[in-house]
DNA sequence: TATCATTTTTAGATGAGTCTAAATTCTATT
DNA sequence: AATAGAATTTAGACTCATCTAAAAATGATA
């Protein structure tokens, strides 16, 4: 067993690798909110450990075993995000904060009961992939809301879980993971952003519309208003 | 917050308490498992975070804010290992240890919930009260089964959940809380005891007998065999 | 290509919780 | 009352994760 730390880092790791190739020193330095001094030693520990591999300078990546480690934590984090929501009623700005100290002390056992009554499911409340015990991940290819065009009809695939208040906000106007919408109109410079929801209207600024993840859904990138 | 080791240690000096007036030191570190001069130190903080009451080489005493927090964390544990138990169905030996690491991560809104969906409870899976919200408990008065004598019919209390080998061994004679259960015959001299449970009977040996709490069934205190 | 702002690492310190070994205090028994 | 044995505390060290301040490496740009 992994220290908290260790675990967050790895998991910190992997998120970030998702999305930038490098993994530096700050971007993990701002994403677990601790100094850059702090990260450069608990990489110095990892690369021990063999969980990461460390060019000095040039940013760490996981090695085989450190990313089996963060997808098992993912894998918690995820689950008991999903378990909080379905069983126990928690919003889904709410259950973020609960799974990321959960997730360092759930058991296997507990871990395949919870699966289990979920109806081992894929998808965790904001609709991120729950890895599978064994490590597979089928991490999805979605576009930010803030890149569709007037006129596209879209469904919401995973809206990112880090800020409660981004959550209810977006909450708010229905988009919640597997909810349809279109656009009705975008405007330029990054100017609000028109949908309708389920028959009615919103308007998103385009910072949350950043954070909304969505696939297009053919055959409808027609007229525009 | 206070930290996890805090926590426990709290928790530790109630459960102490409970039965011993005089919290030793060595007291702690056997139930703890940490080095005397562990608690010690431990006990230096504690009794500087006026959380228990401390004369040098006379034991310590919680104080209404350490027994403040000492039962919140009971309160967690035991909502815990009987939510387990309901809600997935995790056998009773084995609840204890998963919420041995849970309590400390518990948000108070997840309490309130996880409290509602099993109906405001007022026992763990093993016939502990549960402390409410406000620091309230009811300790019962039982003896352990041990003390009764042949003829003597009774229902079990409480088990003490510490020891997963005991909850299975008493377990398979169904001797949970609220089973009633008759003494047909004790050995002198610590021998084993012969019980009728739900119909069948069993032999347990006075070691375990010592750990199984009781109220005595009035009305039965007759013959013997 | 030399310079400089940015990024990263090193150096050294801190706090929490633990340990072992040694000193101290208590207490039960002579 | 003296003393041996047990309990407790002190002293000093260690690991883990963090910090600040200073030094070093990188890389963009003038
Ligand atoms: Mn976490
Ligand atoms: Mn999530
Ligand atoms: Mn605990
Ligand atoms: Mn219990």
């Amino acid at each position: 067993m992994y220290t908290e730390s260790i675990e967050d880092y790895l998991k910190a790791i992997y998120e970030i690798q998702k999305e930038h190739a490098k993994v530096s020193t700050n971007s993990l330095s701002e994403k677990l909110n601790v100094a850059p001094a702090s990260v450069t030693s608990m990489i110095k520990k990892l690369s021990e450990k063999k969980l990461v591999t460390h060019k000095r300078y040039q940013g760490v990546k996981l090695t085989k075993a450190g990313q089996k480690i963060s997808l098992e934590i993912i894998r918690h984090h995820r689950l008991i995000e999903l378990y909080l929501a379905e069983a126990l009623g928690v919003p889904w700005d709410q259950v973020h904060e609960e799974a990321e100290k959960w997730e360092h002390v759930l058991s296997e056992d507990l871990e395949d009961r919870m699966d289990a009554v979920l109806g081992y499911p894929t998808r965790d409340p904001h609709g991120a992939p729950i890895p599978s015990r064994d490590g597979t991940i089928a991490e999805l290819d979605s576009i930010p809301l803030a890149d569709l065009r007037s006129g596209q009809s879209a469904v919401v695939a995973e809206v990112s879980d880090h800020d409660p208040d981004l959550l209810r906000y977006v909450g708010k106007m229905g988009l919640y993971p597997k909810a349809k919408f279109k656009v009705l109109s975008i405007e330029p410079f990054n100017g609000p952003i028109k949908i309708k929801v389920d028959g009615s209207e919103h308007v998103l600024g385009s910072g949350a519309a950043q954070y909304v993840f969505v696939t297009e859904v053919k055959g409808s990138t027609t007229g525009a208003t």
